[in-house]
Formats: C-alpha cells, sequence, structure tokens
DNA sequence: TTTAGGG
DNA sequence: CCCTAAA
C-alpha cells in the first residue's frame, strides 16, 4: 500500500508535463489523492520494501520472475501504472523480483495483490505504478523511473480517466481502501499466473511494444505485432493490459457521453450507484483510452486474416470459460460473502462499416468511435446466465440465484441485449461470446479475455450484473460493433440510427460511412436463442392448446397457452408440434432429450390425426369442437 | 404477421 | 432453433 504514493506521484508530475492540457481536473484530483497517499504510505512501507530487497533480490530475480509477472500485470491491469512499466521494464523487473523475495508464499501474494488494489483506490494516475511494488521503486530506482515515464504518459492518457473512475468511486462509495483492494486482489494474481508465467521472458518485449504503440498516432505500431519475439504469450499479455484499457476507455467514453443519460446506461447507473463496488470498476473501465481503441481497429483491418482464426480460437476459450468465477475466501469480515467473477471476454455482435478507400486512418477511427458510442448509447441490457439458465429475476440475490462464495461456479454467463430489443427478457439475447464479423477484431479479442478478477457487489444484487456488463462492454465494443440494425428495426431506432448519423459526422472526411449490413437480423438475432427445452408441462400445454385449436393456429396456440412465456413464440409451438409428432412416432429408443410421457405423445398422435382431417374445418373463433372428449 | 416446411 | 417462401 505504502509505495504507491510514491509512484503515482512520479508519474503524475511526469505525465503532467505532457499531458497537462488533457486532465486539469483528474490530474488535480489525482494530485490531491497522491499526496494524501504518499503521507501516508510513504513511512510505512520503505521499511519494509527495504528489507525484501535485502533478502534476495537477486536470486528471486528470476526464479520468481514469473510470479511476479501476474502481479505486475494486476497491477496493470488496474490500469494504473501498466505505462510505467513498459516504459522501464528493467525497473519494474526489479521491483518485482522484490516483491517476489518479499512474499514467502501466498502472503507475498495478497500483499501485492493488496497493494494493487490500494493503488487503485487510492492512486489513479499511478503510471509509476509499478513502483508501488515496493521500496525499490521508491528508493532504488526512482530516477529511472522518472525518465521511464515520459515514454507511458501518453499511454496514461487513459489512465487519467482512470484515476477519474477511482477517484469517484471512492468518494461515493467511501469505501476504506483495505476493503477494496482485498477485493481487487482476490484472485486476478493467481489466475493469471499460470497463463503468464511462461512468457515472462517475452513480458519486457511485449510491454515495450505495447508502449511504443501506444505512442504511435496512427497505429503504425500494428506493424509491429508480428515481428515482436513474443508469438501465443504477448498476445495475452497485450491483450490484458490493452483490453484492460479498451474497456476502461469504452466504458469511459459511454459513461461519459450517455451511460447516466441513455435508457439503457440508466440502469447501469443505477447499479453503479447503489454499490460503490460498482462504481469503482465502473470508473476504472471508463478511464481507458481513446486511442487504443482506435489502434486496435485499426489492426483489425490490416491483420484481418490471419487474426480471424485467431480471433476465433480466443472467443472459443472466452467462450467456454468465458465466465470464471471463483468462490474466494477473501471474505469480508462481515458476514457477507463476496463473490468473485472474472469476466474473460464479452464480445459484441458485428459492425459493419463500408469505407472507402480513401478514407484516412483517422477518419476510420472516428468512424469506429461513433459507432461504437452510439451502440453504447443504444443500450445494452446485461443478462446473467446460470448453467445455461437466464436469470431473469433482478430481484433475487446472487445466493438464492445459486451464486455462493462458496461455490465453484463455472457456467456463469452474461449476455448483453440491445436495450431497445425488448424490456422482457424474452428478448433475444446475444451469448456472450459473439462471433466477430471480421477476423479484425482478432487482436483485440485476444486481449479482451481479461483476467482481470474485479471486486464484486455485495450478494444480493443485481447490481453485480450491472458491473459485468460494464466490462464486457468495454471490451466488445472495441472489437466487434453490435449492428443496433435490428434493434432500429424492432422498436427504437435509435441506435441504430445514431450509426447512420454518425457515418456523416466523422466525416472530415465525408466519405465514411456505416452501413450495417442487412444481416442485422443476424446481429440481433445473431446468436442463436438459447436452447431451452420444453418441459414436460409445456408439452401437455401445447398438446391441450393444439387439441382444442388445431395445427394450424399456432398464432392462437401461443396466445391460449403461451401468452405470458415470452420466450416461445408461435413458431417455437410449430416447431415443438413437428418434433412431438415426430417424437411419437419414432421407437423410445430412438427419443432423446427428456423423456415425454407416452401419454402425451399419444395425444400428440391423437390430435395431429384429428386435426389433419378437419384441417379445413378450422373454425374460427372456436374450434371446441374437440374438447377433451375427443381426446381422451 | 402468420403459416408451413425445409434445414 | 433457424430461415424463409407464401399467403
Amino acid at each position: 500500500m505504502p509505495r504507491v504514493p510514491n509512484s503515482a506521484r512520479g508519474k503524475r508530475s511526469t505525465r503532467r508535463k505532457k499531458d497537462e492540457n488533457d486532465m486539469c481536473a483528474f490530474d488535480l484530483l489525482a494530485t490531491v489523492a497522491g499526496n494524501l497517499l504518499a503521507d501516508q504510505d510513504n513511512s510505512s512501507n520503505v521499511p519494509n520494501t527495504n528489507a525484501a530487497k535485502a533478502k534476495k533480490r537477486k536470486s528471486v530475480k528470476e526464479e520468481h520472475f514469473n510470479e511476479i509477472l501476474p502481479l505486475k500485470d494486476v497491477a496493470m491491469e488496474k490500469d494504473v501504472g501498466s505505462g510505467s512499466v513498459s516504459a522501464f521494464p528493467r525497473q519494474a523487473n526489479n521491483c518485482l523480483a522484490e516483491n517476489s523475495s518479499t512474499r514467502n508464499g501466498a502472503e507475498s501474494i495478497l500483499e501485492s495483490l493488496t497493494m494493487k488494489s490500494n493503488m487503485l483506490a487510492k492512486i489513479p494516475e499511478c503510471g509509476s505504478y509499478g513502483i508501488h511494488h515496493p521500496g525499490s521503486s521508491s528508493s532504488a530506482e526512482p530516477e529511472q523511473v522518472q525518465q521511464a515515464e515520459p515514454k507511458v504518459i501518453r499511454r496514461q492518457a487513459d489512465g487519467h480517466a482512470v484515476a477519474y473512475g477511482i477517484f469517484d468511486s471512492v468518494d461515493v462509495d467511501g469505501k476504506p481502501p483495505a476493503l477494496v483492494s482485498s477485493d481487487s486482489s482476490s484472485c486476478v494474481p493467481l489466475s493469471s499466473h499460470d497463463k503468464e508465467h511462461q512468457t515472462s521472458s517475452l513480458y519486457r518485449g511485449e510491454v515495450q511494444y505495447t508502449a511504443d504503440r501506444d505512442d504511435d498516432e496512427n497505429s503504425s505500431g500494428c506493424t509491429h505485432p508480428s515481428t515482436i519475439e513474443n508469438k501465443g504469450c504477448k498476445p495475452q499479455y497485450l491483450g490484458n493490459h490493452r483490453i484492460r484499457k479498451l474497456l476502461a476507455s469504452k466504458v469511459r467514453k459511454a459513461a461519459r457521453n450517455k451511460i447516466c443519460g441513455g435508457i439503457p446506461s440508466k440502469k447501469i447507473c443505477g447499479g453503479l450507484s447503489n454499490k460503490g463496488s460498482k462504481l469503482n470498476l465502473c470508473g476504472k473501465k471508463i478511464s481507458t483510452t481513446r486511442q487504443k481503441v482506435q489502434r486496435t481497429i485499426f489492426k483489425k483491418k490490416k491483420l484481418a486474416h490471419h487474426t480471424t482464426s485467431f480471433a476465433k480460437e480466443m472467443l472459443t476459450e472466452a467462450s467456454g470459460t468465458s465466465f470464471a468465477t471463483g468462490g474466494q475466501n477473501k471474505s469480508c469480515e462481515s458476514e457477507n460473502y463476496h463473490v468473485k467473477l472474472r469476466i474473460k471476454s464479452f464480445n459484441i455482435p458485428e459492425l459493419f462499416i463500408k469505407v472507402p478507400e480513401n478514407a484516412t486512418i483517422g477518419s476510420l477511427k472516428r468512424t469506429v468511435m461513433d459507432v461504437v458510442n452510439s451502440i453504447m448509447e443504444g443500450g445494452l441490457r446485461v443478462g446473467v446466465l446460470l448453467q445455461g439458465k437466464d436469470i431473469q429475476d433482478d430481484n433475487k440475490t446472487l445466493r438464492q440465484a445459486g451464486i455462493c462464495h462458496d461455490k465453484k461456479l463455472n457456467n456463469i454467463d452474461f449476455t448483453l441485449q440491445c436495450e431497445r430489443e425488448r424490456e422482457s427478457p424474452s428478448g433475444v439475447i446475444i451469448p456472450e461470446q459473439m462471433d466477430f464479423l471480421t477476423a479484425d477484431m482478432v487482436e483485440p479479442l485476444a486481449r479482451m479475455k481479461c483476467e482481470e478478477p474485479f471486486p464484486e457487489a455485495d450478494v444480493g444484487d443485481d447490481n453485480q450484473q450491472s458491473k459485468a456488463p460494464y466490462r464486457s462492454r468495454s471490451l466488445s465494443d472495441l472489437y466487434s460493433v453490435h449492428c443496433p440494425v435490428e434493434m432500429a428495426s424492432q422498436d427504437t431506432s435509435a441506435s441504430s440510427q445514431a450509426i447512420i448519423p454518425v457515418s456523416p459526422a466523422p466525416s472530415d472526411m465525408g466519405a465514411l460511412a456505416i452501413v450495417p449490413l442487412c444481416k442485422s437480423k443476424r446481429s440481433e438475432i445473431g446468436q442463436r436463442r438459447i436452447r431451452r427445452p420444453f418441459t414436460v408441462g409445456e408439452v401437455e400445454t401445447l398438446v391441450g392448446a393444439v387439441e382444442q385449436l388445431g395445427t394450424g393456429r399456432w398464432r392462437a396456440v401461443k396466445t391460449l397457452a403461451f401468452d405470458n412465456i415470452e420466450h416461445r413464440t408461435y413458431v417455437d409451438l410449430k416447431d415443438k408440434w413437428k418434433t412431438l409428432v415426430h417424437t411419437a412416432n419414432i421407437s423410445p429408443q430412438q427419443r432423446r432429450g427428456q423423456p415425454v410421457p407416452q401419454e402425451l405423445l399419444d395425444r400428440v398422435l391423437a390430435a395431429q390425426a384429428y386435426w389433419s382431417q378437419h384441417l379445413q374445418d378450422k373454425p374460427r373463433g372456436k374450434a371446441r369442437l374437440l374438447p377433451e372428449i375427443c381426446f381422451p
């Protein structure tokens, strides 16, 4: 905890140099916070760090390097100091080493984590974040750090936002830093370890790379990726950092622009406001950088081919574990347990953009951003799926829903849904993992995998949902943009329209035009609806209705018997009947799924037979001709 | 929008 | 469940 201040401070100063223009308010806040923190932290931390250093600095260095990395990662993820790290990898390493040495076991990790969290809470800007680790930063390499900082600064711009978010959260929440830290610390490091270990060697390069890239305005950096040493690893690393940033940026933007104002945002906001923790997340995320986003997009275009496959991979992976939850013991002292969730990735449905070749990259970037913004404005709703089951009751507590701190939850999914679409749960649900139109998205996706664990809301709130979504959103936005077209067509076209306007707007070029492809339906429906096998009860209801109404009046059947079941459309009912008839005609051994009572199947056959002969009679208003009597 | 059917 | 031609 203590170290943070130092880093924060340094960063701040450096940053200011370059970014002064941009960050007034934030900077001020950051500065103030930094000072406060610094005061507190300096005294306490230094000693520890020194001791740790003395212990094993060298020995640990390489051995623990891997372990350390995760920490770093975490820190970076936090949004705070990634930049700093990249700038001076070495120092960072040292710091890390120190940290590692310090920790004998899990404790050390916790410590680091805690620090991180603290940093988040307390120190917003922290480019110097890396310093936080131990005194090393403060005592040993201050100079270097500072030097490095400048480079980072740009990226840090995002950091500003982060800081902002943090501040907000802090203020609002009023949570003690400790709490925050604990939450954040929770699992992040651990999870990251495994994956990131191996990359340690690469890490530096990657980081550096990232930094460089960021600097490049035009994405010149984009070309780099391939060149860099890291093969598989890199993506992840970058992914984490970037993703975070991206998310943050997206969130931020959304927040800025309208999250609060927009319909969808409302919900979210509400959630956030309610819970401090949420706010934190939001804030963090919000901070992001636009540049990164842009970059990402750009990349997309360039890498399209290769990336596609990659992206897919990533997606798959993400989807598989898209949502990982870890029960953490972290418990807060209080009776309230917290559920820690980690969303590895969140994708948004595809977005189609049509841009003339002669358009500038800048215009393209703007266009994409605009589209993303418009989408964000349009509103996204988050759904929570547990074991594939959509939990629609927002009032349910997590515990009631079966999401408990002590349970291993491997099957939680969040869905994004266009706000406009349907208020009712029945609305089309867009699964987290959306397909990306273009491979372009690939890189982003990779990064998307965020492992950052975030402090979860208290059990019992829907807030949690909102949280998750946030993150996801931000991420998703970057990669793929969901085409609102559908939404527009359905109800309020706000979102879609928004898009349209966008095209002109970006307009410096004027040439750009965003065209939502008509696949729009796809986007909306895009993802296949969640499979919800008919229950025996539903089958019974269906059979009863068909007995009464016949087999050619599915709309009526729907109205009569399934009017209150949003997710069963008359087409669904028709399809189900079709399968029921088929099922009834095959041997029981050939049937799959939950067995349907033979009695029902018999009724199906009877009704089918009956109506097949009376189809033409279909009495309109009342077909009651075939009461139960007809189908005993 | 519904139906009816093929996938 | 999806997609769509027809009505």
